[in-house]
DNA sequence: CGGGCCTATGAAAACGTTTTCAGTGAAAAA
DNA sequence: TTTTTCACTGAAAACGTTTTCATAGGCCCG
């Protein structure tokens, strides 16, 4: 279970440790032959350098830590995939931790990759309201950072996002033109400042068509989407259309009216924000803006190394372009 | 963003390194007075050991690697959180990497671990018929390893599962009561090993009640259940019960059949392995077999842990108790 | 031919721990 | 009083790297 080290290739080859470290490192000053030799003994004894020596001495740990709000949604395992697409092969250790949507717990996260001492984090905030002082104090203190997905309002730092208004105007008025009158938007939760973004870009199109505004509160789940859709039922529902906060609330708001007898689209159709693959798995198929995960999980990754290599990298927005999906759970009246 | 390290404690406190490292880890050697002191300091200047030069010293990374055949379903997710829930609190890094079905993937994933130097590593083999020899290599060099869900037919490693075999007995079972007589089941690759299983254990349910036996290959996904209804109604349908192997496949099969016209459970009742929250979004409710998955990573992470501090610990395999779930798409004809 | 400048290498320090080996002084045992 | 033992602490080595700093020989230029 011994590993080689660079002392035994110096040993073996009769040179002293820092040739073959700087052989190994690709140094200029060193003779074209004895760095053939050194790769060569390397490569024939599977030497692998220690991350932890080269981490003490270099002062980067070489991982880095990824803050997720939930991971219940195929839209962080997708952004983490992209995330792990450009740190893998780079050698850079990735971190993951969850914190079911509770800013404790992300606290709790946050604190752990300050002591696994992470050379950089990428984070989606559970709440805009919660942890943003810790955040603001690590970065302070020097570590890079990047956001994605969630809006860190209030945080000047440098995050990938979509366009929360601009998507949801759009596809509320593709429910509009196939015939939707009134249509009701499910909300979500307060702390989440993209519920803002969404609910003023629902707000705006139905007044460019001179359209009832009317929201409801919504949440994140798909039990929300099942009660605001009971809540609805119980006021004397009278809408011909949902506009979810994202994918679950849709499904659950779907599902429930799919329950209690109404056709979908042909009484109601249905539209949600944050779709993944689930929209076209359920029945019928879910309307949705579709972020570009895994896109996303690049950008952000590329952004935090850029960081991480120059500290003095100015704070960035991105903005990826979302896919609006039309489906079956929309469609004429 | 310099941190506070062993050595500022002690020129604070007018003590060797010795003493301070000494009364950090809870040397009984110590007097309980110095202890405190050098504790209050520690707390005061926030002092956190740095792991890697914890790691070099002591010969163990303080990081383990979680190798999953794929990152699209909710099992693999809940499995990871298990683990998560075991290793975070004691302090080490979980780093995972995702072989999203390919055995090379995996494999460069495997030597990845490697280089990282991992104390130890969870893993659920994309194919039992791949990758054995460098896991064996592996662990015959000494490396801790747990397998978890997917059979590792061949290695003898310890492992945590289900019961395969016999909760696909009893859950066809289920159906067979409920009247279905020409059941089929779509199976699951070769090269993984739980396909043998269940199948053997819907063989036998079938054997037990006189029935014939019949079966399709199914595969993995979602597009697989898909085509093998479709397969199965070329061929002029004459079933009444399908028997996924697992979740995906029958979700995709519930979903074309419904395309195709057959009602769900009246016409065709539908079940599958490995159900996980998404059987009861769909509609109807997939009648499935759940494997207790977050449990699974627990269990799986506590053998590890028990590998790492006894190399000499035997191998184990530990079977937990799947639930068998009856729901709409399932029932009397 | 002597000084200066490359090229290639080695020696040693440093990173932050833990641990072994040696003490120290004081109390206990003789 | 002398010896032993004990409780506590310090010095230093070690883990595997990278990175000064130093130095050897060889070459060019005057």
């Amino acid at each position: 279970m011994k590993r080689t080290t660079i002392k035994d290739l110096a040993a073996r080859l009769s040179l002293s440790v820092s040739t073959v470290s700087r052989a190994l490192s690709g140094d200029r000053n060193i003779n074209a032959e004895t760095r053939g030799r050194v790769l060569a003994a390397a490569e024939e004894m599977g030497y692998t350098p220690n991350p932890a020596a080269k981490s003490m001495r270099g002062g980067r740990s070489g991982a880095i830590g990824v803050l997720v709000p939930e991971m219940e949604t195929h839209y962080t395992i997708q952004v983490i995939k992209g995330i792990q697409h450009v740190f893998y092969p780079k050698g850079i250790r990735v971190i993951i931790a969850d914190a079911a949507e509770d800013p404790a717990v992300e606290r709790e996260n946050l604190l752990m990759m300050e002591r696994f001492m992470v050379d950089g984090i990428i984070f989606c905030q559970c709440s805009y309201q919660h942890n943003a002082d810790l955040l603001g104090a690590l970065q302070e203190h020097g570590l890079p950072m990047v956001s994605f997905g969630r809006i860190p309002y209030g945080l000047a730092v440098s995050q990938v996002l979509v366009d929360d208004y601009a998507k949801s105007f759009f596809v509320v008025e593709k429910m509009i033109q196939s015939g939707c009158r009134h249509i009701c938007h499910f909300r979500g939760p307060d702390n989440i400042y993209n519920s803002t973004e969404r609910a003023r870009g629902f707000r705006d199109v139905m007044g460019k068509y001179g359209l009832p505004f009317e929201d409801r509160h919504g949440g994140l789940g798909m039990e929300d989407g099942y009660v605001a859709v009971d809540r609805l039922v119980a006021e004397g529902l009278d809408v011909d259309g949902i506009f979810a906060f994202n994918e679950a609330v849709g499904v659950g708001a779907m599902n429930h009216l799919r329950e209690l007898g109404f056709r979908i689209p042909e009484d109601i159709s249905v539209a949600a924000f944050s779709g993944t693959d689930l929209s076209k798995v359920v029945f019928p198929q879910l309307t949705s803006v579709e972020p570009p995960m895994f896109e996303m999980g690049r950008a952000a990754a590329q952004m935090l190394i850029d960081q991480v290599l120059d500290p003095a990298t100015p704070v960035r927005t991105v903005v990826l372009n979302a896919e609006i999906n039309l489906r079956g759970s929309t469609g004429k009246k």
